[in-house]
RNA sequence: GGGGGUGUAGCUCAGUUGGUUAGAGCGAUCGCCUGUCACGCGAUAGGUCGAGGGUUCGAGUCCCUUCACUCCCGCCA
């Protein structure tokens, strides 16, 4: 038997009533009527709650001990009077006469308390982190995560993935996000990075002959932080497979998701089969490359509108013919609406440095007209034009922007989001899951203009290339994938290119020669050319697949120890200056500020 | 790097138009209370109003600078 309980603080019920038990635990809560005390005592499974009266010699010992306290209480389950049972705990019908008592470790005045729903500064939770993570909502965060990982794992070894781990100090790589260095004593000089993800090293197991890998991944970058975004490290699933296609990877992940997502979640599933968008079609349509497809909002494109002869909205036509494109969202039935509800959405576009979003609603007297500030620029036939494009109808009402077009996807994205929240059309008892397919290879950068890669440089690019397509390489497709799930980017995956010679030829177009190829990716492409099998993958990220099971908007709620907006452990005091032997014995010198 | 929000007791917050000695709840300490489950009642302690500067007879309140936390943009193949 154990030393310090016979039972756990969720266990006892009336059929136990008589006997002699032990439990341990923290003091939640003491509700002190003078001679007789109340002790709810927690752990990790429950609550218990003890009493013991003045009678008792440990009484006044008890009393006067701090919430919080770890103690260790013996005595016997008494069944609780009818009007005493607390129906809101396991154990509400019993309680336990408390006879000895024993503090197993004391605690000073609390910096926040434990006991209470209040939500607390930031900075004193990471503080006090140990304190934080005992609070039931967090608490049940974290264990959450631990039996999704649980499960995960199960799941991937029942589908044939062998579970390895790849290296936490790698070489640093020259595309992505920046990285965290290492300095190498025994290379002075010279440093190690921390993986971004383990990109080459799956790939190269599967050039190893492994078939399926799978790994819950740390994965390291030194980016700023985000709600959903930790700051320097965060996990993935990271799972590789050869001798497979787009379709293949899908069907595994589409399941694993859908199995997880019901398993853990009383949230309905929208689609059981991920709806497939190409990248051009969700920019149109939705603004975004991660659209919330709960929010059944869409985008249209309008233009040729404002090249008509009986449309007279001057500003919109004048910047189309420079160039300019316009697009609009429909809103259903928003005719008796206040004109507040327009003017605030206006108003909160130029709050987010868009010139305003334009709207009219449309109305039928005898004709068909637009009602609004603008809608007298708008003929009969215009307006038939804009109701067949945007399959919109008599009550409905347009919001329109007019701008260049990365400019306009960001703004009809953020004013879909918007008007989709002012108007509750978005089901928060829903998960949307979707593939977002087709990414374009290269991209021109915006400030150097140059070619670069869009994503990520392994992807095998899409179709038969000839020497034609790579002149013109933004017209390059890649077997690229996001899998989006409520407007969150859960992961990024890709068939692998594993043709050194294609690869050569990629790289060359993002600026990259050979020799710089051959040094950057010397792993890489040496094991490219000795044999390599088709191969692709992903990697869904952990943290957010628990952010949205758990319902939380921040993943800090999902992690266990997370690092503030600076990337600093306000609990460990990192990062931290280090003495100058060590910086000695690492070949380093720090350069004084200013 | 840029923009927004917040900062008052250990914790959560209130504090009017610039005006007397800055308040409440929880927590802490002390006292009372034998059926509570947010127990109740009484008392006490607890404040560099984030920091610095300025305006003013007078600043928690107005202005400037700065720091911390947070949200967003940039960034995150």
């Amino acid at each position: 038997m154990s030393k310090y309980r016979t039972h756990k603080c969720s266990e006892l019920r009336k059929e136990d009533v008589e006997k002699i038990v032990s439990l341990s635990g923290w003091i939640n809560k003491k509700r002190d009527h003078g001679n007789l005390l109340f002790i709810d005592l927690r752990d990790n499974y429950g609550i218990t709650q003890c009493i013991i009266d003045k009678d008792n010699k440990y009484f006044l010992e008890i009393e006067k001990s701090q919430l919080e306290t770890v103690i260790k209480v013996e005595g016997k389950v008494v069944k609780r009077s009818d009007e005493t049972i607390n129906k809101d705990i396991e154990t509400g019908e019993i309680e336990v006469a408390i006879d000895t008592f024993e503090i197993l470790g004391t605690c000073k005045e609390l910096p926040m308390p434990v006991f209470s729903d209040q939500e607390y500064a930031e900075e004193i939770r990471l503080k006090y982190r140990f304190l934080d993570l005992r609070r039931k909502k967090i608490h049940e965060n974290i264990i959450l995560r631990s039996k999704v990982i649980s499960f995960i794992r199960n799941e991937m070894t029942k589908l044939g993935f062998l579970e390895f781990q790849t290296p936490i100090l790698t070489s640093s790589s020259p595309e992505g996000a920046r990285d965290f260095l290492v300095p190498s004593r025994l290379n002075p000089g010279k440093f190690y990075a921390l993986p971004q993800a383990p990109q080459q090293f799956k790939q190269l197991i599967m050039v190893s002959g492994f078939d399926k890998y799978f790994q819950i991944a740390p994965c390291f970058r030194d980016e700023d932080a985000r709600a959903d975004r930790s700051p320097g490290e965060f996990y993935q699933l990271d799972l590789e497979m050869s001798f497979v296609e787009q379709e293949d990877v899908f069907s595994v992940v589409e399941k694993l998701m859908v199995n997880t997502f019901k398993n853990f979640s009383n949230k309905k599933l929208l689609y059981d089969k991920f709806p497939k968008i190409s990248y051009n079609e969700a920019m149109l349509k939705y603004g975004s490359d991660k659209p919330d497809l709960r929010n059944p909002l869409v985008i249209n494109d309008i233009t040729e509108i404002f090249n008509r002869e009986d449309v007279s909205f001057e500003i919109f036509k004048k910047l189309v013919k420079s160039g300019s494109m316009v697009r609009c969202i429909v809103t259903k039935n928003t005719k008796d609406k206040p004109r507040s509800f327009f003017d605030n959405i206006d108003k909160w576009a130029k709050g987010e440095g868009a010139s305003g979003l334009a709207y009219f609603t449309l109305g039928q007297d005898k004709n068909i007209s637009a009602k609004g500030p603008i809608g007298k620029f708008f003929s009969e036939e215009a307006l038939m034009e804009i109701m067949k494009i945007t399959k919109c109808e008599v009550g409905d009402s347009i919001f329109m922007a007019c701008g260049k077009q990365s400019e306009l996807e960001k703004i009809t994205a953020l004013a879909r989001d918007k008007i989709g929240k002012e108007l509750d059309l978005i089901n928060d008892n829903i998960f949307a899951f979707c593939w977002i397919v087709d990414y374009p290879m290269f991209e021109r950068d915006e400030i150097s203009n140059k070619i670069k890669f869009s994503h990520n440089p392994f992807s095998m690019p899409q179709g038969d290339l000839t020497e034609e397509n790579f002149e013109k390489p933004l017209d390059i497709l890649a077997y690229q994938y996001d899998i989006v799930c409520n407007g969150i980017e859960l992961s990024s995956g890709a068939i692998r290119n594993h043709k050194p010679d294609l690869m050569y030829k990629l790289f060359s177009i993002a600026g990259y020669d050979k020799s710089q190829v051959d040094q950057k990716f010397s792993g890489m492409i040496n094991a490219l050319s000795y044999g390599a099998p088709p191969h692709g993958g992903i990697a869904p990220g952990i943290d957010r697949i628990v952010m949205l099971l758990a319902n939380e908007k921040n993943i800090r709620e999902v992690t266990m120890f997370p690092m503030n907006q600076n990337a600093q452990d306000l609990m460990m005091n990192a990062p931290s200056e280090i003495n100058s032997d060590q910086l000695k014995e690492l070949n380093l010198s720090i350069k004084n500020k200013n």
